[in-house]
DNA sequence: GCGCAGGGGGTCG
DNA sequence: CGACCCCCTGCG
């Protein structure tokens, strides 16, 4: 029987709002009680902020240790690169403080492929719209707290006519994806032990994956944490802030060198919040 | 309320 | 460089 794990001591480093709201992933749920319920490795976990502690419901000791502390990435010190990137000027200053608790998952690969293809020129409720559709018809349930969830389903379970996703386009993108991570054109298995490059080239090979939906699945699916994807918001607030013709990204890695990632995740949070509001 | 543009976490040809 | 599926949102 699942139950709970409590973590105390790091709400300085851990905010459940900005790391399921800062962009990165699509597969949460706001509840009443101000707890996320999120989807993930074939699992379902519900996260509440309490004081300083955050309890992760639907877990055992055993499973977060070998499941969770890994997703969130929690061995990394973000006090260290809050610091870092603080340091760089106040308008980054500013973003940390703003998004402070975020922390940049580890998410599973083949999810993050899928979901940043569907991503592409197109608005946040319809993607996850979508994603849930696909989740829905080829995932397996879960059940939690009397609901039924969907895990993400592998390559080989997606197949037949996808026009029920609504995805438009994107259909034969994801349709492609499947088709080379299953030939092993794109093999998933070996990615890891390539360079950033390398890992860059091979994922370039599936249609519908250009330049900005592959660094971010370099960054959230293979962390890849001095990759900085550039979005409309990210390069209208590099070329403002920074009064900046340089390409975003060479911008990014000369300033930010290996923490860019980080950097790029507390710009676009911060500039999505302040702006639509 | 409802109908209609406008535009969306880009990518492809 | 223009078109692009299909919504989701906002304005009239």
């Amino acid at each position: 029987m699942k139950n709970k794990v409590i973590l105390s001591g790091k709400s300085e480093e851990f905010n459940p709002k900005h790391i399921f709201e800062c962009g990165q992933c699509f597969r949460f749920e706001k509840e009443n009680d101000g707890s996320y319920t999120i989807i993930a490795k074939n699992r379902v976990l519900n996260v509440l902020k309490k004081g300083d502690e955050i309890h992760f419901n639907n877990t055992t000791d055993e499973e977060f240790s070998d499941i969770w502390e890994d997703y969130f990435d929690l061995k990394t010190d973000y006090s260290k690169i809050k610091e870092t990137l603080s340091k760089k000027d106040d308008y980054m200053k500013n973003a940390v403080a703003f998004g402070n608790g975020i922390r940049i998952l580890k998410q599973d690969l083949w999810e993050t492929i899928v979901s940043f293809i569907i991503s592409a020129n197109n608005n946040i409720p319809r993607i996850q719209g979508i994603i849930e559709r696909l989740c829905e018809k080829f995932g397996k349930p879960l059940e939690y707290n009397g609901k039924t969830y969907f895990s993400f389903p592998d390559a080989e379970k997606i197949q037949g006519d996808l026009s029920f996703l609504r995805a438009g386009y994107r259909d034969s993108y994801i349709k492609d994806a499947c088709g080379k991570v299953l030939s092993g054109e794109v093999d998933l298995n070996n990615i890891r032990t390539l360079s950033t490059e390398e890992a860059r080239k091979n994922l370039l090979k599936i249609c519908g994956i250009g330049p900005k939906v592959c660094d971010c699945i370099l960054l959230f699916g293979l962390s890849k944490c001095e990759v900085f994807p550039v979005d409309v918001w990210v390069r209208r607030s590099v070329s403002a802030l920074y009064e900046t013709e340089e390409d975003p990204r060479q911008f990014a890695n000369n300033k930010f060198c290996d923490l860019a990632g980080y950097a790029q995740q507390y710009l676009f949070y911060y500039m999505r919040e302040t702006n639509s509001k």
